[in-house]
DNA sequence: AATACAAACTAACATTCGTTAGTAAAATTA
DNA sequence: TAATTTTACTAACGAATGTTAGTTTGTATT
């Protein structure tokens, strides 16, 4: 299946955004890399911005669809919490070339799309808490400081969008790596 | 005590680096802050990298100084990782205004500035992962994959690095607050 | 008050940046 | 094969950037 040029021009961004931040990076930087002159990247592209928006847009709404199959799911209500992780565990490592951009390039995105990233965040993150707060209720995990456990558990996962570190670990088997990875979370969190 | 031009010039940069990025500030960007024209900050400061430079490196040492006196501490060997965790959460707190910077900002130092940052960076998280083994070792921690230990332990930290995250838990007594993170950390850890 | 120094301002520089417009070359279609 | 469309190139634009140089203003010292 052969990947159209604005496909791997958005890839090359994405490495390049990665790297050295959206701002620190030229349309120059991005045409050389796909071997090209910085002008002729308009042919398939509207804008850098259009290329910010569509990669944080993509890996936003594919946490979101992980977050809202957990919360309309038929896991028993115990299993949701430990779903939930696993599933923010798979879409990082799934899509390792884009995740690392939530972190911070974001905050270069411009209106309507950066009120769009930031509903889709707090959409995933209030879910994420009533997970918690269910599991509290349910006994699953103790009872301690909500917020401070939400932040704990979600800073925890954020290394693995980290290509430099999660390559230290990557030829660890992706089910015993998230089985270490929930054992950390769980034990840290469990009544 | 009066503050110096100079290190009024820094806080404000540090603020707008956390904000948008060192990329992404401008020169008058930070001059506006200070209520002056950027050409004016040149009596100040030398450079913008003279900025990021002495911001990083600044924090960087602090942590430095830390994990050192950690590492030649009168701490029994049992306690030094959770010393050493404890010590990470109070530069980090005692150090909102900077620590952001050190996720990716410092990329963008030059050298031989980076060169020195990466090796501090280094010799902190090597230390960190020498106090892992160790508490293994000790039957202190169970044994699992150091690397995913040491990067999720410190990468559990990182949330409170981020001022509007902080911010809603910063309210709970300090010793508190560490006293909820370490028992998610150990919690995770522990044999 | 005069002098020296520090700091803010204005003007300008060279460079870079994202993008547009027109041209040339390559690819596709009929 | 010719015509058309797509894509890469060149040239240029307006704006922004970090910084330097010179001037003016403010502050400190004698």
């Amino acid at each position: 299946m052969k990947k159209s040029k604005r496909e791997l021009v958005l890839e090359e961004a994405a490495k390049l955004f990665v790297e050295k931040g959206y701002s620190a990076t030229s349309m120059k930087d991005i045409a050389v890399r796909n071997g090209i002159e910085a002008a002729s990247l308009y042919n398939h592209i509207k804008s850098k911005q259009d290329i910010l928006q569509d990669l944080l847009l993509s890996i936003a709404y594919k946490f979101d669809a992980g977050i809202k199959n957990i919360a309309s799911s038929k896991f028993r209500k115990e299993e949701r919490l430990k779903e939930a992780i696993k599933m923010h565990i798979n879409v990082s490592v799934n899509n390792q070339d884009t995740t690392y951009l939530i972190l911070q390039d974001w905050k270069h995105l411009e209106e309507p799309s950066k009120a769009e990233f930031l509903e889709i965040r707090k959409y995933y993150q209030d879910t994420f808490r009533d997970l918690i707060v269910e599991a509290k209720e349910l006994d699953v995990v103790r009872n301690a400081n909500t917020e401070i456990m939400l932040n704990n558990i979600l800073s925890s996962l954020r290394w693995i969008y980290n290509q430099d570190l999660y390559e230290n670990v990557s030829k660890i088997d992706l089910s015993q790596f998230e089985s270490e990875m929930l054992q950390f979370i769980f034990s840290g969190i469990k009544k």
